[in-house]
DNA sequence: AAATCTATTGAAAACGTTGCCATAGTGGAT
DNA sequence: ATCCACTATGGCAACGTTTTCAATAGATTT
């Protein structure tokens, strides 16, 4: 920054207005500064700026994991959001750290960002306060607590919507296959099961799930003990696509047709799921990153309370896994 | 920083010492510090201290985009070596913004990161050299460039892998379907290409090759083209499982059997590869990231060259779509 | 007992910014 | 001509660390 200023000839305070774009320089002198700084490949370091403004332009993303592609699509929008606003993006993957008590601590909260964002962490009342200690805005997603900052769908609703779609198709005998433990999902889960069973109960019908370990083997296997019912369901629904697509695997492999005879739909809008031509509902994660972005990017600003929820909403995605039943049974 | 000294009684050097565990502290004194900071939650700002070192503990990672889930798994592998050595990651995703010939300004890397990773971002000599001027060690992934530090899988080793295990189960009509244009990975196109022509020609065999479009509808079309030849391919090979899974779409829709008529290879061992069963090319890309964040530590503790070049294996994943022509023809 | 060495601690200068206050012009109203 | 309000600019303290150097107190050697 010196540098700049014996360019432009100027001193440091001046460089440090046009650096920052606030009022009060001289055109010609600013445009001077800003050619003084392009020559030199200048830019303010954010070390410095942050440790008397007491931001650092940084915003702390905590997810569990990175691999799975739920969490690159939220990222995306994230980063979308953020970079909008010219903050950066600091990425903290959780994932087995997390099982330690104190695994808050471990993380560089502290004075190096200005607000972190969880994906999907499906916190304890705790860890919140534990986060809440670091001093910064807090912003939860794909999670609703009641007082805090949260972008995430309504999962009840959203099953609810899928379990009607296959009632209005006709059918009656509908199993939901469910995941249980070792899963880090836990509210998310139970709410998608109550709002399946609540669906099914308010239409008079019986309610029937499975839970089964997660991921795709989980539903190979429940799709194998609902197959083996003395009278298998017309139509099964599952809490996330994994799940429909292993169950979709046991379907082929047992040549029962796919939604000839078995209609079967997921949940979440997985990139693969176009692939099996799953009917499923979309929660376009991109967009939960987008507005918890914006979200975080307005608390800074004091523009929205520390505690404002937005919903936002799922879309049916209807392909060729649902179908109405055999008129025949 | 003072309120820990004022607590243990001590000064704020020796807080510094106990915080950054140098020795030439006694024990006692070392403990009551750490006591102090741990009561009051105290974490060190690496803006305060990277002003003063240098050193900001922050890798700047940087990626065209964050939804496939290549980069996911790249940025896991990133995350945990990164996590390991104390370093925090900053994420960049460049996308659409690349267009603009001055990206590389716009990101604020010169005093905010200690090093940069790009992600298959399949760099020009000019982008690189753009980088360089940030001043700090530059690591490319997906992309070998001389010279320049890398992490990199060989691509044309990879498809030629694939290819000659089409040929060792007795095909001999083989043809690839490659991508242009549109996308962003030109060099590794060229080399999977390239990798497949020479294999073949050095089998004696004719070369056979279709671009078309990048992404799954780029391999309907492809698919479709080479079924409509008088004599279609016994097997295909694409450049990677996307295009794959375009083209097996368009084999079932024909009902053309899959491997019994046609063996189809992908490559990459993409998530949902499996659920197809469809025989790949595996390059962990976790790995990669992994080998490159330690790549980078190592160039920044000075212990590796800042031009080491790593070379990731490839693994051929059998599966279910690939298997001997049929003997009739 | 004096001298030397070592281990531990503290004091103060830097690092690159921002924010406040002071200063110097500039033009208009009196 | 004098004063005032205003704009543009510079100077300097402060932010929270690390680092260098000096100081102190025991311990060891002569």
């Amino acid at each position: 920054m010196r540098d700049v200023a014996r360019r432009a000839g100027v001193s440091l305070s001046t460089v440090s207005r046009v650096m920052r774009g606030v009022p009060g320089v001289a055109p010609a002198v600013r445009q001077r500064v800003q050619e003084a700084a392009d020559e030199l490949s200048y830019v303010v370091s954010r070390n410095a700026s942050g440790l008397v403004t007491g931001r650092t332009g940084r915003v702390a993303v905590i997810v569990p994991f990175l691999q799975p592609w739920f969490f690159g699509s939220v990222l995306a929008g994230i980063s979308d959001g953020l970079q909008r606003a010219g903050l950066d993006m600091l990425v903290y993957q959780v994932g087995e750290l997390r099982r330690q008590p104190g695994w808050t601590s471990s993380l560089p909260l502290r004075r190096n960002s200005d607000a972190v964002i969880t994906v999907a962490m499906d916190l304890s009342a705790e860890e919140c306060g534990r986060l809440d200690d670091v001093g910064v805005p807090l912003v939860l997603t794909g999670q609703s607590v009641p007082g805090r900052a949260g972008v995430f769908i309504d999962d009840r609703q959203g099953v609810a919507k899928a379990t009607r779609h296959l009632l209005n198709l006709g059918h009656t005998r509908v199993a939901y296959i469910g995941s249980e433990g070792g899963s880090w999902r836990g509210r998310s889960s139970r709410d998608r099961l109550e709002g399946f069973q609540s669906t099914m109960v308010d239409a008079g019908l019986a309610e029937w799930s499975v839970l089964s370990t997660p991921g795709r083997r989980g539903g190979e296997l429940a799709m194998g003990e609902l197959l083996s019912d003395h009278r298998p369901p017309t139509a099964v629904l599952t809490e996330f696509d994994d799940i429909a697509m292993g169950a979709h695997r046991t379907l082929r492999r047992s040549g029962i047709p796919v939604p000839g005879a078995i209609s079967l739909m997921g949940f979440d809008n997985h990139e693969a799921a176009a692939i099996l031509d799953l009917t499923t509902v979309d929660q376009s994660p991109r967009a939960i990153g987008t507005a918890a972005a914006d979200l975080t990017v307005d608390i800074l600003a004091g523009e929205a309370p520390p505690d404002r929820h937005v919903e936002m909403p799922t879309r049916l995605i209807l392909r060729q896994s649902t179908s109405a039943p055999l008129p025949s049974e």
